[in-house]
DNA sequence: CTACCGATATTCT
DNA sequence: GAATATCGGTAGA
């Protein structure tokens, strides 16, 4: 597994990857890539913060970080070290560790396990006592593998989710076309202004 | 199935 | 104060 090349490269090539954690194993179906340093959406576009200072680090690091308040996601940090590149795992099918994954999505059917990047890192336990780990070594206890089979099947490619402004336009959402845990669509939200006074 | 909305950390203005 | 790489519950078609 290469993820020193350009983030548009090396995102499609992780689909069909398994990430392990806890007991917990998912084949990645969906993903988004991430530019530190050309592309808006980025976390690390206007530079280095606390919170995203692994990006800034080597490649096969795991990036997690708090998303609206409530909940995790996990990226994978791509070189060349210094860019501040990453692909966000967005969704994937449980391929094994089921009745745990299921005990921690209470009600959600199994496609729906890990469908969306908040729903994955809850199905595998990730959280940010992860940010950091390095994905490639296998005693680590999040692991990322690259595809055993040449091809997964057809990959699409789209807008991605929740970018708007310039960012919008830059089709870096790359999923297994036609696989049912890929999370739905939804567009950045017109959200209500806050809590009028 | 779609649409709306609340919860709320981190960062930017 | 406002925006953001979201989700689950609820309401309605």
């Amino acid at each position: 597994m290469r993820l020193d090349g350009p983030v548009a490269e090396v995102a499609p090539s992780l689909l069909g990857g398994v990430l392990r954690a806890n007991g917990v194993a998912v084949r990645l179906t969906e993903v988004e890539a991430y530019a530190g340093d050309t592309d808006p959406g980025s976390h690390a576009f206007r530079g280095r913060t606390p919170r995203n200072d692994v990006m800034f680090g080597p490649p096969g690091r795991a990036y997690v970080y708090f998303s609206y308040g409530m909940h995790w996601c996990l990226n994978v940090v791509c070189g060349p070290e210094g860019l501040a590149s990453a692909v966000l795992l967005r969704a994937g099918a449980v391929v094994d560790g089921h009745d745990l994954a299921r005990a921690r999505r209470p009600g959600a059917a199994d496609r729906d396990l890990a469908r969306g990047p908040a729903r994955l890192t809850r199905a595998l336990a990730v959280n940010g006592d992860h940010n950091g780990v390095d994905l490639l070594d296998p005693s680590s206890a999040v692991t990322l593998t690259g595809p055993d089979l040449a091809v997964a099947g057809p990959v699409r490619t789209g807008p991605r989710v929740g970018v708007g402004g310039a960012g919008a336009a830059t089709p870096w959402r790359f999923w297994l076309a036609g696989d049912p845990t890929v999370s739905t669509y939804r567009p950045a939200a017109v959200r209500r202004r806050s809590v009028p006074s």
